[in-house]
DNA sequence: GCGCAATTTGACAGCGCTGTCATTTCTGGC
DNA sequence: GCCAGAAATGACAGCGCTGTCAAATTGCGC
């Protein structure tokens, strides 16, 4: 049978209630106290007893990671980034798949809170710029941290999109590009707007004009980057690089250009967002923007875990990497029209 | 305040403990009785303390899903199919990524199951193939189901992976090759002897030679199938037709193909095995075979409650499916020599 | 209407820990 | 060496539920 805190108690010569603090790291006891109750406690291979815990600290010691994310390794990289957090401070971490546009989302929401006891959550996009939400969980007073939202005034995590997007399209004007395209992300995620926004900032450095028939919006799903790529792809003078708003809709870049026999990057240079595991597989491998999502993972639970702790965390800015790959390469010296001129002419 | 047990035995006019018994549908309740708990629990909006029910009752009903599987799509799949499971019988799972080649491996598994007091274990490949923890386990009573295991002698869930194999290779066959390469998974997953099982069986099925040569092992990675490509792409007389063990080396088997001027598949077929997001989102997409990963882990996760409650579950059998895509096509007429003819000839 | 077994319900203790608050021990200044 | 205040420790109750077992109620054959 597994020992219990008296029975450490009893061995270390001590009350429950000492053994209690050392486990805690509460202060006020002596140093040669912690060090005997640690010694029971390893000589009696000790676990206290999660539910007891919480059941009498009135705290489950338990966040959840909200998730409404099609993509697999995003989430999955998050998510081994929160874990990693929350091991490391002896909480546990659960994790709820959402429906952010249902009906009942707040209500959902609400009902996990009360029946899990949750001490915190994390939101992703793009649950973290749901605003009925937030609001309300501010009401409550749960605490939250969110991983890249369109508000810093909370809690969490972000990057600076903006500027990684910029960067971006600054390296393709490097190339010699001059008609860049960009498709855009899914309207709810704040995502889609900085990208944009840096797209323009991008364009604006290198002086080229803004031309809104190379703007065409898309969800971040592979399918709707082929439905924008052919859109761009028919335009009487297309554009000679496209940067899609996230990898997926890239690779749909990629297949709409194969797909219209063209060779990329030789007549037509393709980037993405995300950095995922897929990038690397598709031929020709993929330039895109590394998002470190396993630290943003740790450094949202982290500052989660903060604010549970200290009333308030703080909004953690986590750094870009362009990754220069294959699919982007010097501009043709005359732009090709369409589906003019491809592999098998 | 939120309720509490007692506040909802007053309400109904019974004692606590009757109201427990409806709340853990125990039997000997009377219709009328339970009528009236139910109703007090709707008025009064109560969610029994899961700390508290635990602790009294002796049971965390609480679950781990242990995994060591590089691919998120997988995962995630499986994750969300437990998740599924677990909430329709109000346990929770937790998620606990392992290195299952750690030499304390068994021992951090334990640690888990005793400070986190789990009622039981999903355990995914290669885990679900460890036979010393899978000894451990049954030598301490902790119940567990597998997601694909090699021996089918425990709870869980598989798939006739050595048919889908074979099943693949007859269809290349049926498309004129004759040289069928294939590329095998990591030694350690028992799916990797499945698949090159299936694939000798549908050699022999089309009255096809075994050539060793046209064996390559592989790991399961992208860069492992890009090795492999290359080097079977490298022989004297190339297959015309390489079915890799998953979908990444696949993806792999298409990279080096681009790299050496090939194009897929009218000049080397390809097909893979798990249907990723990612085998529609490269060019050509990719013919594979669909595993029901979902539908998997929440069967894995039923058959392990079973044991928890009954104690003992079932090994229960899912349905693959063959993804007919674009990578794959009727063999050259001639075969290929290497690298001799491409797309850029 | 009676007796006996089966069904339904309740009383009570206690799961293993921590919060509160009282008590004891230590520390430093005189 | 004494005292006030700070630091360290302990006694005790109780968190909210369920297991055990006893008590009350019901059903049924005669």
């Amino acid at each position: 049978m597994r020992a219990r805190i008296d029975d450490v108690a009893k061995v270390a010569g001590v009350s429950p209630k000492t053994v209690s603090r050392v486990l805690n790291n509460e202060r006020n006891v002596r140093e040669d106290t912690r060090q005997r109750i640690l010694e029971a406690v390893r000589s009696l291979d000790y676990r206290p007893h999660p539910s007891a815990r919480s059941l009498a600290a009135n705290r489950s010691f338990l966040v959840a990671l909200l998730y409404d994310n099609p993509s697999p390794s995003y989430m999955m990289e998050v998510q081994d980034g929160v874990l990693e957090a929350c091991d490391a401070q002896r909480y546990s971490m659960m994790l709820q798949p959402l429906d952010a546009t249902s009906p009942r989302f707040v209500e959902q929401v609400e009902k996990l809170i009360s029946e899990r006891r949750l001490d915190g959550l994390i939101l992703t996009p793009p649950i973290s710029d749901h605003v009925d939400l937030l609001a309300r969980l501010r009401e409550w007073g749960t605490p939250f941290a969110c991983v890249a939202p369109r508000d810093h005034s909370c809690a969490g995590v972000v990057l600076d999109e903006r500027r990684a997007a910029c960067e971006m399209v600054v390296h393709l004007a490097s190339l010699g590009h001059r008609r860049i395209g960009h498709i855009t992300g899914h309207p709810d995620h704040g995502a889609s707007g900085w990208r944009l926004d840096g797209y323009r900032d991008g364009l604006e450095r290198c002086s080229l004009r803004y031309d809104h028939r190379l703007v065409v919006q898309g969800h971040f799903s592979f399918d709707s980057g082929v439905v924008a790529a052919r859109t761009m792809l028919a335009l009487a003078s297309p554009p000679t690089a496209i940067f899609a708003a996230n990898d997926d809709m890239a690779a749909g870049v990629i297949w709409a250009a194969n797909e219209a026999g063209l060779l990329v990057p030789r007549d037509l240079s393709v980037c993405g967002f995300d950095d995922t595991p897929m990038s690397r597989q598709i031929w020709p491998s993929l330039t895109t923007i590394h998002q470190p999502c396993r630290d943003m993972g740790r450094i949202a639970a982290n500052q989660l875990l903060r604010a549970i702790r200290e009333g308030e965390g703080a909004m953690v800015y986590a750094k870009f990497a362009l990754c220069l790959r294959g699919s982007t390469g010097r501009a043709p010296d005359r732009p090709l029209r369409g589906a003019s001129a491809g592999r098998h002419g």
